[in-house]
DNA sequence: ACGTTCGTCTACCAGGTGGTAGACACAGGC
DNA sequence: GCCTGTGTCTACCACCTGGTAGACGAACGT
């Protein structure tokens, strides 16, 4: 099975092109050619691997699930048990890939635009996580230790920011906030600082 | 010129239907002929309203943009002195229109999946309004007001906020948060108390 | 040695895209 | 009555899109 020394190899370039594309530009500007060009291979081998641009789009989205998913459940439990501590991994344990591949989320927020069949598959396989979140935070609100809110709507709403001040790009020019590493290790303790403002009971 | 009855009325028609397609299916997704379907009309007409699909993008965005900013200035004018009072007075502001019609702010979205030229436009656009509301809650923290924060991060952090959960009904679906009148008024007072608490002093 | 499977390619196609050319209806000015 | 300008249309085009058909080489199992 030497043969085989580059499988997978091609797919996973093209599943990771894919990423950045479709999170970028998104899925409709997209072009199965662009995502080949960019691989250094024809569209055909695209093709190969991925039966429909379609199914590309599942395989991209259910791989960049399973990515985030990772980095939060790793953040979750290497943090104390204190609430606003493991939120506070979270974000910073998200904040790093964001920046580092801003895509990544751009890919999420994507959903929104897409068909319900696509939309609906990734809402069910995060919903675990989602409900899982949801009693955590319900608990600690009980507990006195986050300020009383629908648990819910709190997930989403940090989501919201979270993932819109990672992919907005354009919101940072307009404020004139400069992307230096310096700028964006700030950005990152002001975001932290914000969302644990909003929580903090 | 009574010729003209139905003049800037298909103008303003082929705008309306642009917002509505480009800030839900995206700018990429959507095809002239999609638009001029919607608005009961030939392609052609579109066309010679607006020379190209470009250039009728610009117009959407700077109309768009004008909505908006019209909105939010008579939100800032109605309300208190109170910088926490102006906050919620323009977060509401932004949220009726924002649920009446969830592609404006999709469209805002959008921007930053564009050409940078069309991105800097909107911009500079914004950037007076910008750099007056920098300008407001840096002399508010500054009295102690607002928590102590960078006020151009402050405004980016509520703007991804509030632009996120009003675009991604996805997020609400996920975290099974009913679409429903009251559920709405709800989620409105869920996020002005969420973006209050992250700016109080 | 040889057929088979795997990965990649070139060639091609039907349909949709943004955009052009030009005809038509109709109103107003002269 | 005729010319001119405005708004809309149909017809058409060059190009790009996702997707199919099939050839080709290389490594494999036997």
């Amino acid at each position: 099975m030497t043969a085989m020394t580059r499988r997978g190899n091609t797919r996973a370039a093209i599943l990771e092109a894919s990423v950045d594309l479709f999170g970028s530009r998104g899925f409709a500007a997209t072009s199965l050619d662009d995502i080949a060009g960019r691989v250094g291979v024809a569209k055909q081998t695209l093709l190969y691997w991925f039966p429909s641009k379609d199914e590309l789009l599942d395989a991209v989205l259910e791989q960049t699930a399973l990515e985030l998913a990772t980095v939060i459940e790793a953040a979750v439990r290497s943090a104390p048990d204190d609430p606003l501590a493991r939120i506070e991994a979270v974000v910073k344990a998200v904040f790093r890939p964001a920046v580092r591949r801003p895509a990544l989320l751009g890919l999420v927020r994507e959903v929104s635009r897409l068909s319900p069949p696509h939309a609906e598959r990734l809402t069910r396989q995060v919903q675990p996580f989602v409900r899982r979140a949801i009693d955590y935070l319900g608990e600690q609100m009980d507990l006195g230790r986050l300020r009383r809110a629908d648990p819910g709507l709190v997930i989403a709403l940090a989501y919201a920011t979270v993932t819109g001040i990672a992919t907005e790009p354009e919101a940072l020019r307009a404020v004139e906030w400069p992307v230096t590493a310096s700028g964006l290790r700030r950005l990152r303790d002001e975001l932290v600082a914000f969302v644990l403002a909003a929580l903090r009971p």
